[in-house]
DNA sequence: CCGCCACTACTTTTT
DNA sequence: GTAGTGGCGG
């Protein structure tokens, strides 16, 4: 027997060692699935099974890379190479760029991202003259976007009279126009979306028998991790190639499914025993990742979720410390809490920064964060968030790029044919559009023949449009011989994209340069990897479709000792020694977004269960009384998941009595001190108006990124210093009318009139409004 | 056509 | 507090 089954317990085991069939492994959380589906991969190759007809699909693709590593520390490293792992996406990217043409699409189709996706929906919408008020471009896009999970194309979409009439109750009912549109946009652009990439896979697989065929006698072990989490679409993908053989295992937890928001269908894995002829069952329940007190503590909040499978996850570990309960004032002194106690844990345990992560519901809330772990000194690392691939900057490179691959790539074009700015305007671009749909020609083919088009363009800017294209022509030609650093490198200095940030001289404008700079070593380091490997030659088409699918996990940067923040969800298949919850208050965690139904509640019950089963030592949980959200201070009531965790495995730091709170003299994030019996002591009954509080003056200009006082000239002309009670409000006003009075209220309006750039007569609505200058 | 400024909407979560 | 849009003057 081989050593490393040693390695497993009986639970574990069972399901390595059935080699074929179909089957159903329930893992609780911290219960060693990822061992399991990497012990089975090795176990399936030690029986003689071909590492090519093995198809391991994971959540992402740095979870895939781990697995293949740990593989070849079993199997060996030129046997695991051949292994196909990865994500949905990645993996039938892949196989569509092999397949595209019998759909239709060229080998090198971009993928729209979402921003690409959102932007084409834009101009639709905007093109359509619909209003935007009513078509929001976003609620659009989620709306395609789940359409295409569900498999609906526009064609069924068109014919279900159910789908239509929903959409015109909710008074769009031009949505199948715009779904319409939007396809034949990405079509004539060689573009898929991130939905595209299953959709498609489905059609291929649909569409063509001998391809279906031929993918399901490559893949004849398919295994899938995550399995909770897959939406329709990719079940159908895993059905139809799975169902010759048979031979499927997936692994999932019902209790960690947290994307429905995304089409995730959680009776794909409540299902699972009728899809296929004869299932076993297998349940991991032994928790070696946590200590008992936060076991317990999740198992008593998952308790409280009504659809779920019945399983115990217990474990033999350490009781260990009990969950920490604290309540802070505002999310500012909840970062210093969170720092505060990381650095004394540090100390204490003789710990390192990895051994930290800060969960929060959303990505906003790390602001508070960084800036507390700043000041004390500790480093950090955000995932996720604004990802370094979607940053302005990093997006016009890559667009330019992504325009040498697939000239027809329209929003590339868009974003690049006018930055930096060279005279080629908004009318350029629409006499541009027309004449492409005129000729049924892409926008780039039209200036390529921009002298043998019948089109009212002027001469000069006819030279600039040329002067375009033969740029972009003489980086076609350079990308044939060199390697993608070369091509990018010369991009990024000969289109003036550099200069333009340098000329621009602000702090931004030089983080922006350095984001470049980080750009072209990521690409320096790709394409040397690449040269290693045999079945890629460092090309730029590669890097794109790296880049496209990446997802901030996967940017390894090393070993680096770092305290690690991110979402909860980003944060599920990872684990970390200390776990700070933060944010725990009603309308935020529970999102505001998602109490409208039972089973949206239960997702969020999950996605705390998610978080809470991330520690192995110790959890701790903070909410704040008031926190800062649309830049107004806002107040906040604990969340009910406290509440519902058993409390006996819970160590409150609260004082029951909120009343009594009785605050500290501290600093702000700047270092100015915070005068706190200035904010709420009292809990304000609900319905009325959270009392105004507002930061100091100085606070005030660091905010604004003001200069200090008496050499404030221009941008304080459209503020107005106020007294509110005894406090002293800013107020910003426009031409003729208030904006805001900040900290005040919307409710309390003032009006003013102006002659000659200074104020007339203010007129203000609020007895308690004084002006002060 | 360009750049600046005022104004709006936004915050759920992601491949 | 931020990103993106639209309007206006040069």
């Amino acid at each position: 027997m081989e050593a490393y089954l040693a390695e497993l317990n009986d639970a574990q085991r069972a399901p390595v060692l059935q080699k074929d069939g179909a089957m159903i492994v329930i893992a609780g959380a911290g219960s060693g699935k990822t061992r399991v589906l990497t012990y089975r991969i090795a176990y399936l190759m030690s029986q003689g099974v071909d590492p090519f007809n093995i198809l391991s699909l994971t959540f992402t693709n740095k979870a895939a890379r781990e697995m293949k590593s740990r593989i070849s520390k079993i199997v060996g490293s030129s046997e695991a190479k051949n292994l196909w792992m990865g994500t949905f996406h990645s993996i039938f990217a892949k196989i569509l760029r092999f397949e595209a043409d019998k759909l239709g699409y060229p080998s090198n189709f971009t993928i729209y991202d979402t921003q690409d996706s959102q932007s084409v929906i834009r101009a639709i919408i905007k093109d359509m003259r619909l209003d935007k008020d009513v078509y929001k471009y976003k609620q659009v896009y989620s709306r395609i976007s789940s359409f295409k999970n569900s498999l609906i194309t526009v064609k069924a979409y068109f014919q279900n009279p159910e789908l239509k009439e929903a959409d015109a109750m909710s008074k769009k009912p031009r949505m199948g126009e715009i779904y319409q549109e939007y396809v034949e946009r990405c079509f004539k652009a060689g573009a898929m979306d991130f939905d595209d990439l299953l959709l498609k896979t489905n059609e291929l697989l649909n569409r063509f028998p001998e391809v279906l065929q031929k993918y399901q006698n490559r893949f004849r072990y398919i295994l899938v991790d995550e399995y909770q989490d897959t939406n329709h679409s990719q079940y159908l993908i895993v059905r139809a190639l799975s169902d010759k053989f048979q031979n499927i295992c997936v692994v999932g937890d019902d209790a960690q499914s947290i994307y429905a928001f995304r089409g995730a269908n959680i009776n794909n894995i409540l299902n699972f025993q009728k899809d296929y002829d004869d299932v076993q069952m297998y349940r991991l329940e032994q928790n070696y990742r946590s200590s008992k007190n936060i076991v317990n503590a999740a198992n008593s909040i998952i308790d409280k979720n009504q659809t779920k499978l019945e399983k115990v996850v217990w474990t033999n570990n350490d009781d260990g410390p009990k969950t920490v309960v604290n309540r802070l004032l505002t999310d500012g002194e909840e970062g210093r809490f969170v720092a505060g106690s990381i650095f004394e844990n540090k100390m204490q345990n003789q710990l390192s920064n990895g051994d930290f992560a800060i969960l929060y519901r959303t990505n906003a809330q790390s602001r508070a964060m960084e800036d507390a772990l700043r000041k004390k000194e500790i480093p950090y690392r955000i995932y996720g968030g604004l990802s370094f691939y979607q940053r302005k900057e990093i997006k016009d490179v890559l667009s330019y790029l992504r325009l040498l691959i697939n000239p027809k790539d329209e929003e590339a074009l868009k974003r690049v044919i006018n930055y930096p700015a060279r005279g080629i305007g908004q009318t350029t671009m629409d006499k541009l559009s027309v004449a492409a749909n005129q000729y049924g020609k892409s926008i780039f083919e039209v200036i390529e023949n921009i002298d043998h088009v019948d089109i009212r363009i002027n001469k000069s800017t006819r030279t600039k449009l040329d002067n375009f294209v033969n740029m972009i022509k003489s980086f076609t030609i350079l990308s044939e011989n060199a390697d993608a650093y070369t091509v990018a490198d010369t991009v990024a200095k000969k289109t003036g994209l550099l200069q333009e940030l340098k000329k621009d001289g602000t702090p931004e404008g030089i983080a922006r340069i350095e984001n470049i700079e980080e750009l072209l070593n990521g690409i320096k380091d790709f394409v040397e990897g690449q040269k290693e490997l045999a079945d890629a030659n460092g090309s730029l088409a590669e890097f794109l479709e790296d880049v496209a699918l990446a997802t901030d996990m996967d940017k390894d940067t090393g070993d680096e000792d770092k305290v690690a923040l991110m979402t909860i969800h980003l944060a599920k298949g990872l684990e970390f020694p200390y776990v700070y919850i933060v944010g725990l208050e009603e309308d935020l965690f529970p999102s505001a977004m998602s109490m409208n139904t039972r089973s949206e509640l239960e997702e969020e019950r999950r996605l705390f269960y998610v978080a809470l089963t991330r520690a192995e030592k110790q959890a701790y949980l903070t909410y704040t009384q008031s926190r800062y959200r649309w830049g107004k201070l806002i107040d906040a009531e604990p969340s009910r998941f406290i509440e519902e965790i058993d409390e006996q495995f819970m160590d409150y730091m609260v004082p029951q009595d909120d009343y009594k709170y009785k605050p500290l003299i501290d600093t702000d994030i700047f270092g100015d001190e915070v005068d706190k019996s200035k904010l709420r002591q009292t809990k304000p009954k609900k319905g009325t108006p959270p009392p105004a509080h507002k930061p100091s003056e100085a606070q005030l200009r660091k905010l604004r990124k003001l200069k200090p006082a008496g050499q404030e000239p221009e941008k304080a002309k459209n503020t107005i210093k106020l007294e509110v009670g005894n406090e002293v409000e800013h107020l910003r006003f426009g031409k003729g009318k208030v904006l805001a009075i900040e900290g005040v209220g919307q409710n309390k309006k003032a009006e003013i009139d102006f002659e000659n750039g200074g104020i007339k007569n203010l007129l203000l609505r609020f007895a308690k409004l004084k002006m002060l200058s």
